[in-house]
DNA sequence: AGCACGCCGACT
DNA sequence: GTCGGCGTGCTC
């Protein structure tokens, strides 16, 4: 019987992203799965390309002419059933392309290069040396040149080769058509896995040196200290042979060659014990967190059972919560996912984890390396890694029996990607829990709203816990008005009570945290005189104030100009920095507490590898009082010796102008507040604001989650803003303004004529088109269309966008403009 | 997208 | 008839 395969082609563009009906070779009907690597001709010219085998199939469904593939790719399918559903499943909710979610669950171990070449064809090839010699002086000039380099190259040549000579195409072309040469595709299939090599002896200790004397064989003194060196220690890694012994590759591949030792080629990731035993401390649990282990350990063989959800005060204990969790599921011998927002910002997180569990915790994020990410996966299937720690990618780790996904901090924005495929890891982790019958509880002190009501609606179990640790209370949270502050002659960004509790702090020899959403010196730079704002030549954003090297910053996209002494506008001299950044806030603090030693954490003192960990341990002993820093702050540091965080500004956040900025301020006030009085120390905070009423700012101080939930819920269905309603957003973006402009009116008319067809008349759930509140990025113009499924079906809204920005995008749209679909973006910046 | 192919004008 | 360049349309 026949056999078809339906498979998704390797190639990045959306006019490929189709399921494609290849016919299984007779050779490898027994052998192809679904979910196998192939590889497959494609296009007009059969260019081998790499596929995925999403199903087989007995018959065709349609009478579509088909090709074969050509073969399997690895002796095991990369994807098991489940990945499969995922992809599908991913692709219909993100409205991505297949390839995007393949390149995301699978990191590009293999890589599969083709490229076309050229040969001489096998008329010419049956010709003497003299008739060939013959035919080639009598042709023209460039083809002469090209059969030259043809033979140059033992008779095969890249065509990417050839690109210097001009024209290139048509010759081949001629060249191909006139018999002379033929041109074919060829392909390599590269695994980039990284390999270790050990070193041992071919025989016995003994026998060696009588086998040397015997064979006449002269060793070098380096030689010979490999080989004593060898006999007292087996499996040497030929790094580190090279480094004690000071000797090169050289001496041991020519100890090879003279067959004394044995080169072995193994997989690169350590051998940790493959078999977990539980080392028993005594932790002191509290009660609350003793019923919420209970709780998720005692279900975790049930079907069918609902996420959970943590809402646990800050410092009440949560990674605690966890590790109990895990413990219990490895005893099972099940293995756990933990996600975390920022891999850079927590390394305190792996450490208590690596401290706990050993050579089992694995950690996975963005910036490893594809050949880097291949080995943690390996690793994963091969059982030695059974933890893994790691950013939202960490959730496709291939598990074999996976138990618990616990995301940590779940209300952080990290967790929904920026680019494709932009999901939602907790939309995912929540699909792959249902599938997989998996143990998944999402921890937060300050959930999101939306996830906080599905959890009042029953989506959830959730397990509150309401006391820290360490049982002390919660800081207590003091506002300043800063408006006050003014009338009382204070300029200082410091108010005087902040001041006070500074000098109080410093002499009692307890640390203090500084929170300021911004970095850099000063926000922006203008005339006092005509108003000039210095803006990003790229962009549409004001240039942030450096002061150390006088230059405005763009944030965007790392734009630097100098700032010149006069208005480049009206040309006075007046031109100053306003508002505030970390930088000034660092200046600022030096001149009021003269000796004062501060650190700074934000982008700009961070962006170096191990710098983080630098600032965070000087901290941690005490070689500052200060650390002044931006958001990073908020993310579960834990310093004892800090009794005081001062909040310089809520109102920055307050003012963002998106509708979940009320909730961001709430989170950031109520999380950057639990940094203090961790210990035994009690803590305090004084938040400084000219919005002393807002509710925000009122249920934060007083630790009222439940009441600011219901303050913004309400809010949220008013408006119709999430969890009510989904929301989409398209940007359209482009160099040309007018072209974005017009293909974003022309996107809005269509949409409007389907949904007329559809007897649909009111569009209010549509905002726009209009530009993009930061208009311009990088030189691209960018206009926005914003939908809720308001009065109308999600999936039906869906389908629509998807028609016109998918399917007819080369109708609707110019091939120079960019579509970008989000739904329920982190913002509509 | 990226590739092959076909059409057309220029030039010998 | 040949060369060089560009526009077009399809991809199992």
């Amino acid at each position: 019987m026949d056999r078809y395969a339906k498979v998704v082609v390797r190639s990045n563009t959306v006019h490929t992203d189709n399921l494609f009906t290849y016919k299984v070779p007779e050779f490898l009907i027994e052998e192809l799965k679904e979910g196998h690597r192939v590889l497959v001709p494609f296009g007009r010219g059969n260019k081998p390309v790499e596929a995925f085998v999403f199903e087989i199939i007995n018959y065709l469904e349609e009478d579509i002419k088909t090709k074969e593939i050509v073969d399997v790719l690895d002796e095991e399918p990369i994807f098991r059933s489940e990945e499969l559903d995922l992809v599908k499943w991913m692709k219909n909710r993100y409205l991505c392309t297949y390839i995007d979610c393949i390149n995301l669950i699978y990191p590009k171990g293999y890589k599969l290069n083709n490229y076309k070449v050229a040969t001489i064809s096998d008329d010419l090839k049956k010709l003497n040396d003299t008739q060939l010699k013959e035919f080639i002086i009598n042709l023209d000039e460039k083809y002469q040149q090209v059969i030259e380099l043809i033979e140059k190259n033992k008779g095969k040549v890249k065509v990417e080769k050839l690109k210097f000579i001009p024209n290139i195409n048509n010759i081949l072309d001629r060249m191909n058509k006139n018999n002379i040469i033929s041109l074919h595709w060829e392909y390599k299939d590269h695994k980039n896995e990284k390999k270790v090599c050990y070193l041992a002896l071919t025989m016995e200790d003994e026998e060696i040196d009588e086998y040397v004397k015997a064979n006449k064989i002269n060793l070098g003194s380096k030689q010979k200290e490999i080989i004593n060196f060898l006999k007292y220690n087996k499996d040497v890694e030929i790094n580190d042979a090279m480094e004690i012994l000071n000797v090169s590759k050289k001496s041991i591949t020519s100890l090879h060659d003279k067959k004394l030792i044995t080169l072995r080629l193994e997989d690169y990731y350590r051998n940790p014990e493959s078999i977990y035993t539980s080392s028993y401390k005594e932790i002191n649990l509290n009660e609350e967190q003793r019923y919420a282990i209970n709780k998720i350990t005692s279900e975790m063989f049930d079907e069918n059972k609902k996420p959970y959800m943590i809402h646990g005060v800050t410092g009440s204990g949560k990674t605690e919560v966890y590790m109990e969790v895990i413990d219990y599921a490895l005893n099972q011998g099940l293995d756990s996912i933990v996600l975390v927002p920022e891999i850079a910002l927590t390394p305190q997180t792996i450490d208590r984890f690596k401290n706990r569990f050993g050579d089992i915790v694995g950690v996975f994020h963005s910036q490893l390396s594809e050949g880097q990410k291949h080995d943690v996966y390996k690793a994963i299937k091969a059982g030695k890694v059974r933890i893994l720690i790691g950013a939202r990618s960490a959730l496709f780790a291939p598990f074999n029996s996976l138990g618990v996904i616990i995301i940590d901090e779940f209300h952080e924005t990290s967790y929904k990607s920026e680019k494709n495929p932009k999901f939602s890891a907790i939309e995912v982790a929540k699909y792959m829990a249902l599938k997989k019958d998996v143990s998944l509880v999402l921890g937060s002190a300050t959930p999101s709203i939306d996830e906080y009501y599905k959890a009042k609606q029953d989506e959830y179990k959730l397990i509150e816990i309401k006391s820290r640790a360490n049982k002390k209370p919660l800081p207590k949270i003091e506002v300043v008005d800063m408006k006050n502050e003014l009338n009382v002659g204070n300029k200082s960004i410091f108010s005087f009570r902040l001041q006070q509790e500074i000098k109080e702090a410093i002499k009692n020899k307890n640390q203090v945290i500084l929170f300021l959403n911004r970095r850099g010196y000063a926000s922006f730079v203008s005339c006092r005189k005509c108003g000039y704002v210095f803006q990003c030549d790229n962009c549409d954003i004001s240039l942030t104030y450096h002061k150390r090297n006088n230059v405005g910053r763009c944030h965007y996209c790392g734009y630097e100009k100098e700032i010149p002494k006069e208005c480049p506008d009206c040309g006075s001299t007046y031109v100053k920095p306003f508002g505030v950044g970390t930088q000034k806030i660092e200046e600022e603090l030096k001149d009021i507490f003269e000796d004062i030693k501060v650190l700074r954490m934000d982008k700009d003192t961070t962006s170096k590898k191990g710098s983080l960990e630098e600032i965070l341990n000087k901290f941690k002993n005490q070689e500052a009082q200060v650390l002044i820093g931006t958001q990073m702050l908020s993310k579960g540091l834990d310093f004892e010796n800090v009794t005081l965080v001062g909040i310089l500004s809520a109102d920055m956040i307050l003012n963002f102008p998106d509708f979940k900025s009320f909730e961001t301020t709430f989170q950031l006030v109520t999380q950057v507040s639990g940094r203090a009085g961790r210990s035994d120390k009690e803590g305090i905070v004084i938040l400084q604001t000219y919005d002393t009423d807002h509710y925000a700012i009122r249920r934060a101080i007083n630790y009222d989650y439940e009441g600011f939930f219901d303050d913004e819920i309400k809010i949220r269905k008013v408006f119709g803003y999430a969890p009510f309603n989904n929301m989409i957003s398209v940007v359209i973006s482009g160099a040309n303004e007018n072209l974005v402009k017009q293909n974003a009116q022309n996107m809005y008319d269509s949409i409007i004529y389907l949904l007329q067809n559809r007897g649909i008349n009111n569009f209010e759930f549509i905002l726009g088109p209009n530009p993009c509140s930061i208009s311009k990025i990088n030189q691209n113009y960018r206009w926005q269309i914003l939908f809720k499924d308001d009065n109308i079906e999600i999936n039906l809204l869906k389908g629509i966008i998807k028609y016109i920005c998918i399917t007819k995008r080369d109708v609707v749209f110019n091939k120079d403009v960019n579509v970008s679909i989000d739904i329920n973006p982190n913002n509509v910046l």
